[in-house]
DNA sequence: TGAATATATGAGTATCTATACATATAATGT
DNA sequence: ACATTATATGTATAGATACTCATATATTCA
């Protein structure tokens, strides 16, 4: 009847990697391993931001917040909006933002 | 009465981002962001391992094995426990274990 | 069209990182 | 004590990464 070694769609663990899961593991957290990142993705999980405001907020230089911004976009974890010239940048994967939120609980409160 | 800008001791959201929390973030996430450190880990989830095991198992070497646990045990994600000249790794932080398994599932579910 | 503003991009550089090789340390058994 | 086995460590190096500076692109408005 209920063959255990059937992969069913949901919640069973993965035992086996593979490279391409690998890769997108590893490439996520790498997206979340550098403080800047880090602190521009915690600003846009409180609110939408331009690239301007990120940069006066976290005192960051323009180009910097732009090119973390690009690798971010790069991997679907920011999107924006054009208002005018402006770009108002938030966050686009809940789930890569769930995994930071719980780190920074976490961190906190130890 | 209940004030809310007094931190209470449980479940609410890390709005600010000390500097000690956001180093300790970092370097969790810089720990997995490595796919043989996310090999090592995902294999000790699993079992308890010597790290000779490790390299076989993951077409490693030895040294390089023992370079990342060295990493690994300094953030006490991993402990060991001596058997004769043998020593026997297993995972040492069930909350970054978590976080990694999500990540795996997440991944492997798309 | 030209100035002003906002953002993106290219290049250079300093730093970090993961690995490989060689060797050291440590425990065991004879 | 010596050989053997398991693991750790030092060092060198190739590759990756993040930042800064300079400049390009793009949109708006006069």
């Amino acid at each position: 009847m209920h063959d255990p070694n059937q992969r069913s769609e949901e919640s069973l663990p993965c035992t086996t990697l593979d490279e391409e899961t690998l890769f997108m593991v590893s490439q996520t957290f790498k997206a979340l391993s550098d403080t800047t990142r880090i602190r521009i993705l915690h600003l846009l999980s409180q609110r939408e931001c331009s690239v301007n405001e990120i940069a006066e907020e976290l005192s960051l230089l323009q180009s910097t917040v732009s090119h973390q911004l690009r690798f971010l976009k790069n991997l679907r974890l920011v999107k924006f909006r054009r208002a005018g010239t402006t770009l108002y940048y938030s966050h686009d994967d809940q789930h890569v933002m769930d995994l930071l939120s719980e780190a920074i609980h976490h961190a906190c409160h130890d």
